[in-house]
DNA sequence: AAGGTGACCGGCC
DNA sequence: TGGCCGGCCACCT
């Protein structure tokens, strides 16, 4: 548990919980504030352990597109969707919109 | 130990 | 942003 590879788990998890209600963010951004920007892909990676989570909003971690490519792991096919509507995120066709308005920048507050 | 995989990103057309 | 390609890096079998 007190492994270095779970420390990368944790600073995302870390950041995702910190995602404010209404915003969304890219894996990209986290992993820059992480200061590991290349390895964004394990941003996505540490979301999928995430499952054994119900503390992670991953629903409001996208990629830079502001596609839900994450929607398919989720419970449902739109449950991704929703948890974003619900909040307020107008999601269509998988793709955010505004996504400049909803976009929130990670920040190392740890 | 080696190879394959992936919820990505950046650049180019 | 749309699509394709290459790179990167940790995790899994």
């Amino acid at each position: 548990m007190t492994s270095p590879s779970d420390n990368f788990f944790e600073k995302v998890y870390a950041i995702a919980r910190q995602i404010p209600y209404g915003k969304v963010t890219s894996y990209g951004a986290i992993a820059k504030a992480l200061g590991t920007a290349r390895s964004a892909r394990m941003v996505g990676w540490a979301m999928n352990n995430c499952h054994h989570r119900d503390d992670i909003p991953a629903h409001r971690v996208i990629n830079r597109k502001g596609l839900l490519t994450g929607k398919h792991h989720f419970d449902g096919t739109n449950l991704m969707q929703q948890l974003l509507e619900n909040e307020g995120i107008i999601v269509v066709d998988n793709q955010i919109q505004d996504f400049e308005k909803v976009f929130w920048t990670p920040k190392m507050d740890l």
